[in-house]
DNA sequence: GACCAAACTTCAACGCTGTTGAAGTTCAAC
DNA sequence: GTTGAACTTCAACAGCGTTGAAGTTTGGTC
């Protein structure tokens, strides 16, 4: 039976959901095709390779359907929300995305697609580009956040304790008030926070010094 | 000649600053110090407790010295500068730093102080929290990715170039137009244009459903 | 000064990793 | 039916984090 790229790289997706990242090794990939280890990297060149495929596959169809007439900020919005869906559908998708170095197919799709709302919000190319830099970031580091936490034993109810008993309430009161009011996984709801903070300082500070 | 607990520390950072993450072995430690691998055991459980100590020493003294009569606003980005300082100053330290799970002394300390400032800009318990949330992840993954291009060969060049081969001007027509515009190396002032952002975003959002 | 427990180091091994290369097999096309 | 490319096997390499049993050094006590 013999294989494609293809078959390597979803059974690969497969098995991340699987098993995690850390575990996500190409002799377990290979036992899961039923093929030996050295088949796997006449597929894909190196791990590297694989993982970057991997990634962009993560992302696939990510500017589908986008409509364009929308206001600039339904679509900035818009477009990281599909960002964020796309790294929380697999496990440990965040880390993975973060792990590797840019200029992937449809993350080169995204960041177009980001870029050219914020140019309809009236920003410079280079305020643009550095705008859409720092919602990827945000986006990207609350959905490895998200993933980091589930993906500890009991859904991350040990790091909770863990991190509630490191809180000294005389040493960090703010930081224990503040974890009395948010026990558990708002996730979606965190994440609109942020976002909405990031968008709304783009017409706050457009064209102007802040009070920075 | 002994070892202690504080020389393996600071020694570890050494070795960090000099090979990399990735290349930061026990065995290549254990070489550095002039003994045995299995000798670093003894004074730290596992890797991971090590890159852990490793990664709070890097956030020695965040707070120290902190105007608490400062405005809001001001503490706000003075701590995301000494967050970013921290980590931009050892080797890959933004990735080492979001390798590993928050409750790190130093690290409560930081977010104890970004959450004492947000609530003196008017802010709940839960928002603060949030939006110190916000402000580290933009802060994290800005200097993650800083590093990751000055980490390739030569300061980032091959990979400024690599991604310019990559936008095809038909396809991305912004992202090529920013790419113009952005020829190098502006970390500082691409950081601030983030945190400005972010920043200015705290009133805009307050108490107020967005345009969102 | 002898003793002793704790602190610390050595050394060899375990099972795992990504990667390589030479040899062998299967397949589609001519 | 042959040929060359596509694909797989298998064994090996060097390196990894971790472990444990054995050995050494150290500082304090009788």
């Amino acid at each position: 039976m013999r294989l494609s790229k293809e078959q390597v790289l979803s059974t690969a997706l497969d098995v991340l959901d699987e098993v995690g990242l850390e575990q996500l090794t190409m002799r377990r990939l290979s036992a899961r095709l039923g093929v030996q280890n050295g088949a796997t990297y006449w597929h894909f060149r190196s791990k590297q390779a694989l993982l970057e495929a991997m990634a962009d596959a993560m992302l696939a169809g990510i500017v589908d359907d986008l409509d364009p007439h929308a206001p600039w900020h339904a679509r900035v919005a818009g477009l990281a929300h599909r960002l964020r869906r796309a790294l929380l559908a697999r496990r440990d998708g965040a880390r993975l995305f973060a792990s590797l170095f840019f200029p992937l197919p449809n993350a080169l799709d995204y960041g177009e697609a980001m870029i050219a709302a914020l140019r309809d919000a009236g920003m410079s190319h280079r305020d643009a580009a550095w705008t859409a830099d720092a919602v990827t970031y945000y986006v990207v580091g609350h959905a490895a956040e998200e993933q980091l936490a589930a993906g500890l034993p009991d859904d991350g109810a040990p790091a909770t304790t863990r991190l509630t008993r490191a809180v000294d309430p005389h040493r960090h009161p703010h930081l224990h008030a503040a974890l009395a009011h948010v026990p558990a996984p708002h996730g979606e709801e965190h994440f609109d926070h942020g976002l909405r903070l990031l968008v709304n300082g783009i017409p706050a500070s457009a064209g102007t010094a802040s009070a920075m």
